[in-house]
DNA sequence: CTTGCGAAGCTTGCGCCAAGCTTACGGGGC
DNA sequence: GCCCCGTAAGCTTGGCGCAAGCTTCGCAAG
């Protein structure tokens, strides 16, 4: 299991991320608020574990949109304030489970291990990106939790990109996964749907860089001026 | 929501139960351990508050019980005990969350609405959206509290629209649901009674959004202009 | 470095046709 | 009689692919 950790201070994120790899998960590490909620936007990562005081943005912010977009990955709240008040606005806001510093690893693997349990939910697989969401059962493409209408061919198309996480995708490739491997159509066409599918996702913040001659990779707008 | 609350101390659930049916929620109220366990396995409840100090049978028994024989209805433990060890066996024994006595109301309140909201579709009896609502049991829907006489297949159609709260379905799930599996009808038949319904819910503030080749979906008007 | 050319990619308008919408009608149950 | 419901028939809508004309890019010769 991938799991995206976020907390500020090193001891503690070493503490955790050691243990976390030592049962067998990888562990992404990032300390600052800003940087979490970019890579929580872009970036895959089955679980995470949020820190609620941070530099840049606090977790709550964090939180609240990851929830806003629909990125239903379980959260793991963390905190020094053991106020009641605090924790009844983190589950509010969305989070799955909540620990309050200091606590013991041991109980952090249980808490842990209780969220992974609880995932084996093969409905509703989510694919998120910015602030899309593609649903993969539904077939159905959110923007901030709105659904867009898309059209078959273009849910398709971003179904690919979208799954290939930034990287170039080949235009036969493309070919291939909309219309199946007899592909009996003019590379045209494709052109024509990414077209239209970047009219549509400009006004997002994500867009489609080519690459000449290789392909196409979705990108967050700001990342291809 | 049903609860179903297993605790012996009588003023502890004495609370509870007051606070529950506060929020709307129906409460089971069950001191001995043995009882719990029976009910459980026979009646039904959305949701269960469980304290581990019980008479009769403890409550990590009565869990694993439960889980064993792949009950999976969400628990919430309660007990006196604060020491990390048993909160790691309770979460291990299949728990889904944890709460230390004493308590404030409301953190349980928010646990268990934390609770409720991560269910995939809790069997509640009234589902609502927008100014209607619809009564599963009495397979009747109610505008702004007033009953308007629907149709059988209008009722059903907009069953499966609004227990998909705004997701679409596809035409061939709503021709299961309305007629069976065994559907000997034309798919036209589904879009007259889509074009009905339509016409009833325009003056409620909803309407049917159709995704071509995909399905309908129920969303409020001013969502879809 | 500049220029120029060909290839790759972009965009728009157009027409086709499948999917969906609506209304009319007739049969059946109460 | 009234209401519900499914079929059928025209009509509308919108996705889709093509092709034409334009822009951009890479590259290499000057």
């Amino acid at each position: 299991m991938r799991i995206v950790l976020v907390e500020d201070h090193d001891g503690v994120s070493k503490g955790i991320a050691y243990r976390m790899q030592d049962l067998g998960h990888s562990v992404d590490v990032i300390a600052d608020g800003l940087a979490a909620d970019h890579h929580l936007r872009s970036s895959g990562g089955d679980l995470v574990i949020l820190d609620i005081n941070l530099p840049g943005m606090d977790g709550l912010s964090i939180l609240r949109a990851m929830r806003q977009r629909g990125d239903e990955r379980p959260v793991l709240l963390l905190t020094a304030r053991a106020e009641t008040h605090d924790r009844v606005r983190g589950l509010d806001a969305g989070a799955d489970d909540y620990l309050v510093k200091p606590f013991e690893m041991d109980e952090l693997e249980a808490r842990v291990r209780a969220l992974a349990r609880r995932q084996p939910r093969p409905l509703r697989r989510k694919i998120v990106m910015g602030r899309l969401a593609l649903d993969l059962d539904a077939r159905e493409v959110t923007a901030d939790g709105a659904p867009l209408g898309l059209p078959r061919r273009e849910v398709s198309l971003l179904e690919m990109l979208i799954a290939a996480q930034g990287r170039t995708v080949s235009k036969n490739d493309l070919i291939d996964h909309i219309y199946g491997t007899g592909a009996d159509i003019e590379e045209g066409a494709i052109e024509v749907h990414i077209s239209r599918l970047r009219k549509r996702l400009r006004e997002h913040g994500l867009t489609i860089r080519v690459a000449r001659g290789l392909g196409y990779a979705l990108v967050t707008a700001e990342a291809a001026p």
